[in-house]
DNA sequence: TAGATTGTTAATCGATTAACAATC
DNA sequence: TAGATTGTTAATCGATTAACAATC
């Protein structure tokens, strides 16, 4: 193994992995070959291969993966040894939904504050979670060490979200929110835009012809 | 123009592009340049250029493009100048919030059935919108028209439930379950993993020493 | 040992960027 | 005309794939 840039799609592809041998060790499954993975997960052996060279070298030859070990190692990897606290920027359905979302906690992300700026939302619970006002936000990340944060809010209000969670010292940031923001270079900002999935389906539907 | 393969991310940038576009003609803008389309979205005026060079030559030398027909024409290509029907599966957390949520609507996608498992869900409505019984599926889709699926299930169901909306018809698919699935090749299927995003987050930022 | 599978290199493939003639 | 900006080609960059020696 040479120290190299990662592309960020071996990253996703790594989550991807780990999904599978989660799956894989509930089953009791032991050992896993570089295409076992691949067939479960649709890509070639060779690339999960090197996709793990980048970090080391897990396997044995001959014999595959031990799955509870190369889980283990990816975790590592991937930063999931310890809990993230997030801050969640939105109380709307969108919020609403994603504090209650099963998925994050499994992971070892914990949502432990929600914030709006609608006074009908703050003070009140989602779940067990407190929803406070973006004037706390400050307050609030360093009291529960919040380290990343979801913004859920309509379009015209999320270049302001992220602001203020970049002011507030978040590091890490997810934004649902159809519109493109702004933030400082040492803050790592993902985009989900659910309606832009919706709409790499239709392309594809209509150039197939399936449709015409 | 020559006609050549398009680049998946190519498709996704164009969703991108659009969302600036609306932003600029809501704002009364009349034309923009690829570099401010560029500088808005984070990527190079050579990009925007180039994806938009797959499809045609949309702008004016020395001018730019004029926002409303350049809005037009990317809709055109990403197949949205008519209203998609979508089934809904799954009446969970998650799926209660995608069904709720407006940014499919205003972009032409209507969540027109939700369809679950669980007796004490079937028969109820979320919204205005029904929850039929799985065994209802390929019924309401010839009834309601629906051509896209969104899986919004547990893991372990999500199988199950891709093949549930094949056999049905449904030729485009989104799922949202943190499980690899399988389709036929001729059905389209993107994948969105929340928990996925958050670990990408969490690499970087360990990674970075940010953190340490 | 023979069969299997890794880790890694080199070759291929594809996507991004830079540059510039065309032209408004 | 001079300045601006597109459309497109060629060059660069990066990621994926194929192949195979290493080795269990």
């Amino acid at each position: 193994m040479k120290t190299m840039k990662v592309p960020e799609a071996t990253i996703s592809r790594l989550t991807i992995y780990s999904r599978f041998l989660e799956q894989a060790d509930a089953k009791g499954i032991l050992t896993v070959s570089s295409t076992d993975i691949a067939k479960n997960v649709g890509v070639t052996p060779a690339q999960v291969r090197k996709d793990l060279a980048y970090f080391g070298e897990f396997g044995t030859r001959g014999i595959g993966y031990t799955v509870k070990d190369l889980l283990k190692h990816i975790r590592k990897i991937l930063g999931l040894t310890k809990i993230w606290n997030v801050a969640l920027i939105g109380a709307g359905n969108l919020g609403r939904a994603l504090a209650h979302y099963k998925g994050f906690a499994k992971r070892g992300f914990e949502i432990k504050a929600i914030f709006d700026v609608d006074p009908s939302k703050i003070g009140s619970k989602i779940g067990n979670i407190n929803v406070y006002s973006m004037d706390e936000l400050n307050e609030k990340v360093k009291e529960l060490d919040l380290r990343l944060g979801i913004i859920a809010v309509p379009a015209v209000a999320a270049q302001e979200a992220a602001w203020a969670l970049v002011k507030a010292g978040i590091k890490g940031i997810i934004n649902f929110a159809p519109r493109s923001i702004i933030v400082d270079e040492n803050v790592i900002l993902r985009r989900v835009d659910l309606a832009a999935e919706l709409e790499v389906l239709t392309y594809n539907l209509q150039e197939c012809k399936i449709d015409a």
